[in-house]
DNA sequence: TTACATAGTTCAATCGATTGAATAAATGCA
DNA sequence: TGCATTTATTCAATCGATTGAACTATGTAA
């Protein structure tokens, strides 16, 4: 019956004016001790709820957060989100969440709807095709200038904040660790979706595979999603080739757990008959069966990094556009040995 | 330079006023049709942006979704981020996200804020440990009469609408599979936390040890987290007893995942030397090595119905709380076989 | 005592969209 | 032509918090 209290409410309880109860409860000097105790008891005792609409109103934003990824399936963006979700609720910001499953269409809503909400920030893994002019163009005004940092994958020619690992240096680590174990014979699995994450990688393997003098032919280079399915429909494939591989390297941790599945079927043994690596590192890399080498992306770094960034530009700091690369860690295990 | 443009400004360009621009960007019909076009043109080309709290503060919420989940890590929490985030999409609510990191104070604060930005509608795994006072209590009096709804895991005597898995069910599936491949020797991994979850799975494990006549000691019950390090630390402990148990059945996949990584270590044979279930049935369950027996819980249906659940109540439809049960299904893959 | 600073509080305008009631204009009908 | 009805638009109040300016007691210095 009785609606929610209001700042007015308060006011007539205690005897001041809506000013007076409003800089109290947000602890402004200019209200007397006294009498702001004795109103933010009333606030309490009325189950007062602070309504953001009306502050937001007022103010022009409501401090809120937005974040889109694309792939929640994949533990390594989930790990993203919760090194972020951690930093921001520290900073007592909220956080509006986007799932935008590689499709732009629900990308361009997102941004538009979290624009309508006053967000004061984003963050964004940007969907595989996002072009400059999907962030910048003419459609996104309200983009200008706004607080906007991209992880993960770049695109080119923003002029937004981009936090992103190293993955030519990741692959360099993967490739070199393989060939100094003797291995000759590679396999590239992967990548296929359009983000800078999949050409760098990819061409990082092609330039590792030249600087060494070996050939980059059809039968080394498999594009497909990233996803179990594809690493372990590929295997049997790679094995029935004349010349199988000795060596896969995988676009990610979850193409390899499907190499690793199929391995275990085939009665191929990783580490022994056939080296495999992923990349991410995700926490379940240490625990697959065989343990699997990959590449660690410094998610919590990236996102802490990114975070960091935002709230920066949130607070107003102006400076040219960053590009942060952070550098990945080679983890070694048992997926990959010796070549046979 | 120019700030946003409001009603006003689109109203002042058109020549008409607030309400009619108000009314026509919302496709109100008492707009002509001439009228309408001319303002959503125009909003069109100044790149007019809706000002949710204008909006909200006018009509009383903003329709928001609030979700709170407590462990992002888990793949199996994920999918129902997934779920639901697709449902509420297509609804066209945004959503408010927390990590509560089975954290109360951080769950608390979390309802508090959500009710601040008016969100119409909460879905909460509540964190271990949660009772009724903390959902029903005066403290947190904007609950009242408030959409919400609790997944996963239950919290009894709440006046609130719950959607949760049968865990008794799901665990008798494993068991007399288990039971019927001859196993007898059985020890149960995990559980911890004070959820249902955890309570129903693990008091159904000694319902069915009972109901065969088989005792329950300190050997067949481990306690331990969520976690791949669990599983992976306790199968040596459990292989060193006197008389090992020939099946594992474990609160969830991640921990299973943790044993099967510790039994390929052990030259311990998944399947044969051993059986060794999970519980969820993620995406992972089907590649891992060997791929693991567990109870698919039907997070898709869940995800659905509580979303679905919850819209409904945004709606205003009144009914008695519903207490949904989804019963899961059992999944045997390679991780069990006959008894030894 | 007068003038003045200071602390504590109130005034009143403001943010931008919504909506029921009011008005104006156009149409239908006898 | 006059009156009722429908259609199109405007009026004006409203949601609740914020904030710079204004006011009112006090205390202090000259």
């Amino acid at each position: 019956m009785a609606s929610r209290p209001t700042l007015k409410t308060i006011a007539d309880q205690v005897g001041v004016t809506v000013s007076a109860v409003s800089l109290a409860l947000r602890d402004d000097p200019r209200i007397s001790q006294a009498t702001r105790e004795r109103i933010q008891q009333a606030a309490q005792v009325l189950g007062y709820v602070y309504n953001r609409h009306a502050a937001g109103l007022r103010r022009g934003d409501s401090g809120t957060v937005a974040v889109c990824l694309n792939d929640l399936s994949n533990p390594f963006f989930t790990e993203f989100l919760g090194h972020m979700e951690a930093r921001f609720r520290e900073a007592d910001r909220m956080m509006l969440f986007c799932h935008a499953h590689e499709t732009p269409s629900i990308q361009a809503r997102f941004i538009r709807q979290m624009a309508e909400h006053g967000a004061a920030g984003l963050i964004l893994v940007p969907v595989a095709g996002t072009t400059r002019e999907d962030l910048d163009g003419p459609q996104v005004k309200h983009l200008q200038d706004f607080p906007l940092v991209l992880i993960s994958r770049d695109v080119a020619d923003t002029g937004f904040d981009r936090v992103i690992n190293d993955d030519v240096l990741g692959i360099r680590l993967l490739f070199e660790h393989l060939y100094e174990a003797g291995h000759r014979r590679f396999a590239w699995l992967g990548g296929g979706g359009d983000t800078s994450t999949a050409r760098d990688r990819e061409s990082s393997f092609r330039q590792q595979m030249d600087a060494v003098g070996l050939p980059v032919t059809s039968d080394s280079i498999h594009h497909g999603p990233t996803t179990l399915d594809f690493g372990d429909s590929m295997l049997k494939q790679l094995l029935a080739m004349p010349e199988p591989p000795t060596a896969i390297i995988c676009f990610s941790d979850i193409i390899a757990f499907g190499v690793l599945a199929a391995c275990y079927r085939h009665g191929v043994r990783p580490g022994v008959d056939i080296s495999v690596t992923g990349f991410d590192d995700m926490a379940a890399a240490a625990y697959s069966a065989p343990a699997l080498t990959s590449v660690r992306v410094r998610t919590d770094l990236i996102g802490q990094c990114a975070s960091e960034l935002l709230l920066s530009r949130m607070a107003g700091e102006r400076y040219p556009p960053v590009r942060k690369v952070v550098p990945p860690e080679l983890v070694v295990r048992a997926s990959t040995g010796p070549a046979a």
